[in-house]
DNA sequence: CAGTGAGCGAGCTTCCGCTTGACTT
C-alpha cells in the first residue's frame, strides 16, 4: 500500500513519474482543469467584487472522485501538477475539493521543470504551500477573460446573427485576418527598375548589379530614365576596384517551441497546427517498440528553449561520437526566451537522440515520420556548431557607377549537415584589384511591389506568440474557432476573411478599440506579473478594467442599430419585405412587420428535388443542430442529403481539377 | 456508418486555458 499521493496533470506524466518514484507514491493526474466557471452563466458577480462561482467541470465528476478515493487513505499528498499560472490553480482547486473530506491530512505543493531523479528528489525534499499570489493572478485572467467573451458575444448576436462569439485571443487573430485583407484590397503594386550588367575577363564572366549611379542609389521609378543611364553606361570603362571577402558565420535555429514546431510543420510539411498537434500528441504518448511503449518526444505544449541536462549531454557525445568535434560549438547557443513564457516544461525534443528518424519508420505512419524527423533534425541542430560561408563583394567602378558582384561560398557546414539548406551562390570568378573589365551585356530588371501575404497556420501562430496573446495549448484551437465561426475560410493554406468575419471585425474596432488592440494582453500580463509578485491585488484589475467597459459595452447596445438581412421576396399578405431570422430550427424568412403579420416561410435553395423534380430542396436541422437539405414536398417526398446535389458536383469537378 | 424533419416568434448561443478520451442507432 502506497503511503503518499501525488496528483499531476497528464496520465503519460504520472506514468513516467510513478517509474521514478516507486512503490511508496501512487500517482494519478487530474487531466488538467477540474473545476471553472459553468459555461452556461457568466458566473462572475460583477456587483460583489467579481467573485467567480466555480462548478466541477461537467464530465470531471469522475475524475475527482477518483482522486477523493485514492486520497482515502493517505496522509500526505503532493501536489504535483506544472509549475506555471494555471498549475498552480489547478492544485488549488484540488486542494480545496478533497480536504472538504473529513480525515486529516497534508497538502504540499511540488514544483520540477523536468522529471529526472534528481529533479524529483529535490522538489520532494523541498515542498511547499500553494502559491496564493499565483493562483490569484489566475482567477484575475479567468474573471477578466469570462467578462470580456460573455458581455461581447451576446453583443453580437443581438446585433449581426446568432451564435457569434468574440473574446481577447480569437478577435484579435480575427483582426489579423481582416486588416491584412483590407491591406491587400488597397495596395497598388508599384514598378522599379534596376540594372544589371555581364562583365567579362580573361577568366570567365559575371554579373553584377548597379548599386550606385552619379552617387544616389541605383532604383529608377521611370523605366525611361533607366533606357537613358544604360546608354551612357555602355561607353564607360570598368575596372575592379575593391575585393572584399567575409567569413561569416550561421547560427542553428533554437530547439521547437509548440509555436515553432507549427510554424516549421506548416512551412515544410503543410500541416495545419491541428494536424501538428494531433500527431505530435502521438508521438508523446508513444508507441510500441519492441514489446515495450516509449514516448518518442518531450512533451509538446510548451513555450521554453530548456533542455534538460542529462539530454544535453546526451546528444552532445552523440554529435561527436558521429560527426566529430568539429560539430560541437565552443561555446554552447544560448536561445532567449520569449518574454512572458511560463517555462513550465522543456522544449520539444527527442526523448533519446539515439532514436534516430530511419530506424522508427517502422513502428510510425507517415506523418508521425515526418514530424519526428524534423524533431530530431531541429533539435540535434541547435547543438551543433555553426555553418561559416565565406561572402566576397566585387565593387566594379567606372566614370558614375558602382556595380557590385556578390557570392557565398560554403567553407564548413556545421548544423546544415543535419537540417536546413545549404544557401550557397556562385561567387565572381578570381579577380584582382585594378583589373579591367569588358562589359558584355546590360538590361534592365522589373521590381514590381507585391502586397502582404494572407495569414496562413504559420504566420499567424507566429504573429499571435509574438504578442504574447495565447498560449501554446490554446493556437490551434483558435483557428479551429476562427474558422467554425465562419469568420474566415483556408483557401489553399490562407486565411480569407468571411463577409461576416469582416463585419464583426469591425464592430469590435469601432467599439472596442481597446481589447483588439495589439499590447491588451500585454498590459494584462503585467499586471498579472503584479498579482504574482503581490503588488497587485487581482480585483483592482478587473476594478480598473471593468467600469469603462461596461460603458462602452452599453452604448454599443444603444447606438449600433441590429442588422438585419433583407431577402429579395415580399410577404404575399402584406407587401412587407421578408427578412431572414432564426429560429432553434435554423433560418426562415419572416415578414419583417411580425407580430403585426404572422406570415413565414422556409428558405429554399433554388435547387429542385432530384426524386420528386416537384419540391425544392430547403435548408434545415436535426434535432442535434447539424444542417441538412430535405424537399419542400415532405411528407410526400422524403429526398434528404447532406451537401446541395449542386454543390457536390461542383466540388467533385474541383477535386478533378486540383489531381489534374 | 448514416440518418436527420412536419412549423418556426422561445430559449438558446459565448470566453481562455489545462488535459485526454469519445456519446447514438
Amino acid at each position: 500500500m502506497s503511503k503518499y499521493l501525488v496528483i499531476v496533470e497528464s496520465p503519460t506524466k504520472a506514468r513516467t513519474i510513478t517509474a521514478i518514484l516507486g512503490k511508496d507514491y501512487e500517482v494519478a493526474s487530474s487531466m488538467g482543469h477540474v473545476v471553472d466557471l459553468p459555461s452556461k452563466k457568466i458566473s462572475v458577480d460583477v456587483e460583489k467584487g467579481f467573485e467567480p462561482q466555480y462548478h466541477i467541470i461537467p464530465g470531471k465528476e469522475k475524475i475527482i472522485n477518483q482522486l477523493k478515493k485514492k486520497a482515502k487513505n493517505k496522509k500526505v499528498i503532493y501536489l504535483a501538477t506544472d509549475p506555471d499560472r494555471e498549475g498552480e490553480a489547478i492544485s488549488w482547486h484540488i486542494k480545496e475539493r478533497l480536504s472538504k473530506a473529513k480525515e486529516d491530512r497534508s497538502f504540499y505543493r511540488v514544483t520540477f521543470h523536468e522529471i529526472t531523479k534528481d529533479a524529483l528528489k529535490e522538489a520532494f525534499a523541498n515542498p511547499s504551500d500553494i502559491d496564493t499570489n499565483k493562483v490569484e493572478a489566475q482567477i484575475a485572467r479567468r474573471v477578466l477573460d469570462r467578462i470580456v467573451g460573455y458581455c461581447l458575444s451576446p453583443l453580437l448576436w443581438r446585433k449581426i446573427v446568432r451564435g457569434l462569439s468574440a473574446g481577447r485571443v480569437q478577435s484579435i487573430a480575427l483582426k489579423f485576418i481582416a486588416e491584412r485583407e483590407k491591406e491587400i484590397e488597397k495596395f497598388i503594386p508599384k514598378i522599379t527598375y534596376s540594372i544589371t550588367a555581364k562583365f567579362k575577363n580573361k577568366e570567365g564572366e559575371f554579373e553584377a548589379r548597379l548599386d550606385k549611379y552619379k552617387g544616389d542609389k541605383a532604383l529608377f521609378e521611370e523605366k525611361e530614365e533607366a533606357l537613358k543611364c544604360i546608354e551612357k553606361l555602355k561607353e564607360e570603362l570598368f575596372n575592379v576596384k575593391k575585393i572584399v571577402k567575409k567569413e561569416v558565420s550561421k547560427k542553428p535555429l533554437p530547439p521547437y517551441t509548440t509555436s515553432l514546431l507549427q510554424q516549421d510543420a506548416f512551412g515544410k510539411l503543410r500541416f495545419s497546427s491541428q494536424k501538428t498537434m494531433i500527431v505530435a500528441q502521438h508521438l508523446y504518448e508513444g508507441t510500441q517498440i519492441k514489446d515495450v511503449t516509449v514516448g518518442l518526444i518531450t512533451y509538446m505544449r510548451t513555450d521554453s528553449f530548456h533542455i534538460a541536462p542529462k539530454a544535453k549531454k546526451e546528444t552532445q557525445k552523440f554529435i561527436k561520437d558521429i560527426f566529430g568535434q568539429n560539430y560541437l560549438p565552443e561555446k554552447e547557443h544560448h536561445y532567449k526566451t520569449k518574454k512572458g513564457a511560463q517555462l513550465a516544461h522543456e522544449a520539444i525534443r527527442p526523448s533519446s537522440i539515439k532514436r534516430q528518424p530511419q530506424e522508427l519508420d517502422q513502428y510510425l505512419n507517415a506523418d508521425e515520420s515526418k514530424l519526428y524527423n524534423l524533431i530530431w533534425k531541429r533539435f540535434i541542430a541547435s547543438l551543433m556548431s555553426e555553418a561559416i560561408y565565406e561572402n566576397t563583394k566585387v565593387h566594379c567602378e567606372g566614370k558614375d557607377a558602382l556595380f557590385v558582384a556578390e557570392g557565398r561560398k560554403l567553407m564548413f557546414d556545421g548544423f546544415l549537415k543535419v537540417y536546413g539548406k545549404e544557401e550557397e551562390e556562385k561567387p565572381p570568378p578570381s579577380l584582382s584589384e585594378g583589373q579591367e573589365l569588358n562589359l558584355e551585356d546590360i538590361k534592365i530588371i522589373e521590381h514590381t511591389t507585391k502586397p502582404p501575404p494572407r495569414f496562413n497556420d504559420a504566420s499567424l501562430v507566429k504573429i499571435l506568440e509574438e504578442k504574447g496573446i495565447g498560449r501554446p495549448s490554446t493556437y490551434a484551437p483558435t483557428i479551429f474557432t476562427l474558422i467554425k465561426r465562419n469568420y474566415t475560410k483556408r483557401v489553399k493554406g490562407s486565411f480569407h476573411p468571411t463577409d461576416l468575419g469582416i463585419q464583426v471585425n469591425d464592430l469590435l474596432t469601432e467599439h472596442f478599440t481597446k481589447i483588439v488592440n495589439d499590447d491588451f494582453t500585454a498590459q494584462m500580463e503585467e499586471n498579472l506579473d503584479k498579482v504574482e509578485e503581490g503588488e497587485l491585488k487581482w480585483k483592482k484589475i478587473l476594478q480598473d478594467f471593468y467600469p469603462a467597459f461596461k460603458e462602452k459595452v452599453d452604448e454599443a447596445t444603444s447606438k449600433i442599430k441590429k442588422h438585419v438581412e433583407f431577402s429579395e421576396k415580399t410577404c404575399p399578405k402584406c407587401q412587407g419585405r421578408m427578412v431572414i431570422k432564426w429560429s432553434r430550427k435554423g433560418r426562415f424568412l419572416s415578414c419583417e412587420n411580425f407580430p403585426k403579420c404572422r406570415y413565414a416561410e422556409s428558405i429554399t435553395t433554388g435547387v429542385k428535388c432530384p426524386e420528386c423534380q416537384e419540391g425544392e430542396l430547403i435548408e434545415r436541422r436535426n434535432k442535434r443542430g447539424q444542417f441538412f437539405y430535405g424537399c419542400s414536398q415532405f411528407p410526400k417526398c422524403h429526398y434528404t442529403s447532406r451537401n446541395l446535389p449542386k454543390e457536390e458536383a461542383e466540388k467533385e469537378n474541383e477535386e478533378e481539377k486540383e489531381e489534374q
